[in-house]
DNA sequence: AGTCTCTGGTTTGTATACAATGTGCAAAAA
DNA sequence: TTTTTGCACATTGTATACAAACCAGAGACT
């Protein structure tokens, strides 16, 4: 437990991690008891991290019953999409207003470094945060931190379902790109088309899902 | 703790109650101890309690030093007002090509109830309530849960300030006349008018807050 | 057979006890 | 006098122990 004010949110963010990488699919029972003997905590560290990840949507509770990880249905995640659209669109066009040349720069760092790590070895596990990461360094300019809380918020719960998607790299590719152009148009200030094209982007990254959700593997 | 399934459960919803009550201004601590000998109850599920209230941004844990309520600085509140303007025009859009006579009759139903709790007493203790639920039933039609726990978490932050506007009565009879005309914009199918008119009725509820705020009472 | 009730075991929810961290004051040093 | 160090106390964070709720299966009843 590497450097952590306490063991509850340690434990937290592990689980996070874990359950966004597909390790409970939905549905399954979160026992509070093997989880403290996997981290080697009591059961009230687990419980308040479970309460933690409760409010993120990515856990829910039935009293005197337990913990289940979350399952989305289509008509659910189509909804978190649109609320995505909606909002980072509001917010790419605040950007744009305030953005300078150094926020530019930022956000291509980011873009780049991610272009290099593809090129050289194709690591995609942490892939949706080099996403975020670029994402919220194109809207900070905006300076509206709870507007970027809550699509930080929608980003999580959607993160589970984002890497059902990724595993044709293809699609990441086509990400990448539109990432690509996002940032051409913010350097020219076209908020609109910049954010035809956001919506677009994430317009495919839903039906990318869908699709996948729809087909199971065969 | 008249039919809760937890006690954790108990003390969140009335500490959030006295919270919203304004019982705790921004920035008192919260001491576990205290609180759990108010309720009668162990630290433990005060301590829950208090981590869903966290999640609903009216609490902030610092570790090791404890759990203060939130203050809100006026950027913030502006900005949670646009974010609400942004949703709730969005889902009242959704909604109007849905809605059916009943949804509308039902929405008219919390209207006249409060006006007649208006008229013969003048309670607005409860207003926050009823005020949302019954934007809440002019939402539903549009059948968009996620949507709604959005606007709902949005409501929940701005509350406490909310109720320090309406010490003004003349306050809460504008916003009720408001409710009238969205209902009927709403009956005629006129979204885009209702949509203008929902706007202006958040903002004005934001300006009305803000004003307080920047002049204290005197 | 099918439904109902009871009971043992399992799991959660909470009280109590202990450990660890932060705070404030007092005494020592500059 | 001002700053620093150290210690006692208060409060939080967590382990352990206990109580209460759920569930599954066996036997009783129709």
């Amino acid at each position: 437990m590497p450097a952590y004010k306490t063991r509850a949110q340690y434990v937290a963010d592990d689980l996070r991690r874990r359950i966004l990488a597909g390790e409970f699919p939905g549905g399954t029972q979160l026992r509070q008891d093997a989880l403290a003997q996997d981290y080697d905590v009591s059961r009230i560290p687990v419980r308040e991290a479970l309460l933690a990840l409760e409010s993120e949507g990515l856990v829910e509770f039935h009293p005197h019953r337990g913990a289940f990880t979350t399952e989305l249905s289509v008509a659910k995640i189509r909804e978190l999409f649109e609320l995505r659209v909606l909002l980072e669109t509001y917010i790419l066009r605040q950007a744009i207003e305030h953005l300078t040349d150094q926020d530019l720069d930022k956000a291509e760092d980011i873009l780049l470094k991610y272009d290099e790590a593809l090129n050289s070895g194709g690591q995609i596990d942490n892939w949706s945060e080099y996403n975020f990461a670029f994402h919220e360094a194109l809207y900070a300019p905006a300076d509206l931190p709870e507007t970027l809380a809550l699509i930080s918020q929608l980003n999580t719960k959607s993160d589970r379902y984002i890497r059902m998607q990724l595993l044709y790299t293809q699609e990441i590719e086509k990400a990448e790109q539109e990432h690509h152009g996002l940032l051409a148009l913010a350097r020219e200030r076209q908020a609109e088309a910049a954010c035809e094209l956001l919506k677009k982007h994430i317009h495919e990254a839903c039906e990318g899902i869908v699709s996948v959700l729809e087909k199971p593997v065969t």
